[in-house]
DNA sequence: CCACCGGACATCCTATAGGATATATCCTAT
DNA sequence: ATAGGATATATCCTATAGGATGTCCGGTGG
């Protein structure tokens, strides 16, 4: 009954160069239009070019890279100002919906359901007390977090909601955004209202609360976005050529 | 100014395997659940596994196929009912708000928008008079039109919308089950009235005509659905062991 | 008869070499 | 000085070989 032994889920190169790629964009040490040549990063990395391929074909998919054939991938551009209120939209659409399901969901459905809607209070407030030295890596490390309580809830409700909704990618294109320090307490607070209204089973108040949530998260990241975007602008007025390669 | 050459788009080995791969499994060559040795295809495909590898990468990306690492990859299962019906309300969610979009936009922001537009008109019906010999690939020919149709309006409207839509691979689910012919007559028809409004610039009657668009559309599915649903059950009462090798 | 265990096999994963292609540089001609 | 073209280099793409791992099957003990 309780087979919760976890296998140690063998890494493989692939997975390792995929999450280290993944990481290194998000922390913007691979800046956007960067040139990422295969056997280049093979080099630097150490690894060989057939994981490199497959590590950067995920990211493909993930829409962190963008692929041209036989000449080579480039690190995707920050998403426009549109497209990051598009993106808002959407989760809006989404998200609220997904919370609601979760909340309507009957407990005894998935013997494992349990466990996962309490670990929601965890997760709502996982990444919440000490920093870590680098504060990058401590940003990378709320995102991620952020990431999978919005999955995990979503999950609760519907797979495909889940699917559609970690297809996003909304964390990975937020992150690249500076992320002020205050909005980590705000965030955790908004998110353990939602577990709360999910656990005590309440749909309306959870799709209300996530519904909340989302807007003020929307109004946070923005002025970011804006920050971003000007001293971007400011930077480089022309940014159609490629950066240095890697 | 008229740079509408488009250049060949060499294509890779990695590319021709993936959709040739693809294909097999939308038209049920590869039934869900088939294993798919890498090597094995490498031999019957006559590929090799480098180019194998990306594209079952792409293919894991899309949702048809799963991979367990050190041990290979499966065709992914078909959907459940309760995965149609949340499929169909995300669509419902997501797709009439795109069309309105599409039919909102300004006529002039892209120089290329135009002839976009006037292609939906085409591709409303493009596979619609004379049927392929084999009905199966007549029926993936329809499903490709049909995603690239939905997938032009929703880019009209909005990058992030068309993303989120493409990213739900809805077409690709959904063509497994079995299609009935008379869809494609209908479903010529809604197409047709939805390209109409965008074109003649009523985002009301866009969104509305999408709508409704999409509501018969799932009915029309769902009885398929249902006969593809009983009929495998009563298949194979025990689907857990993993289909031939491929 | 069932459970546990050890070995053989197939398959995945990784590394490396060679052919093919795009890009950049330099030169020449107008 | 600029436009056009040829050459050279870097890089991508593909193929193949070998080490590492999971799975399956037969045997032994309880």
């Amino acid at each position: 009954m309780g087979e919760m032994l976890v296998v140690p889920k063998r890494e493989t190169l692939a997975d390792k160069a995929h999450s280290e790629l993944k990481s290194r964009i998000l922390q913007s040490v691979l800046e956007p239009g960067t040139k990422l040549s295969i056997d280049g990063l093979a080099r630097t990395m150490r690894f060989s070019q057939t994981p490199l391929r497959e590590a950067l074909a995920r990211l493909e998919a993930e829409g962190l890279v963008e692929r041209r054939p036989l000449v080579g991938y480039t690190v995707t551009p920050l998403l426009t100002s549109k497209e990051f209120n598009d993106l808002f939209e959407i989760r809006l659409l989404l998200e609220p919906i997904a919370a609601r399901m979760a909340a309507e969901r009957p407990r005894k459905e998935h013997p494992e359901g349990l466990n996962e809607i309490v670990g929601l209070e965890n997760l709502a407030q996982s990444s919440g007390g000490e920093f870590h030295s680098d504060a990058k890596l401590s940003q990378l490390e709320f995102t991620e977090a952020d990431a999978r309580f919005h999955w995990e809830v979503a999950r609760h409700g519907s797979s495909q909601f889940a699917n559609a909704i970690r297809r996003l990618d909304a964390h990975l294109h937020l992150h690249r955004a500076y992320l002020e320090p205050e909005f980590i307490r705000e965030t955790e607070a908004e998110h353990q209202a939602i577990a709360a209204a999910i656990i005590g089973k309440k749909p309306l108040a959870a799709e209300e609360a996530m519904r909340r949530h989302l807007e003020r998260s929307r109004v946070r990241h923005a002025t970011a976005f804006r920050n971003a975007e000007s001293a971007a602008s400011a930077a480089k007025p022309r940014a159609k050529r490629a950066k240095t390669t890697q």
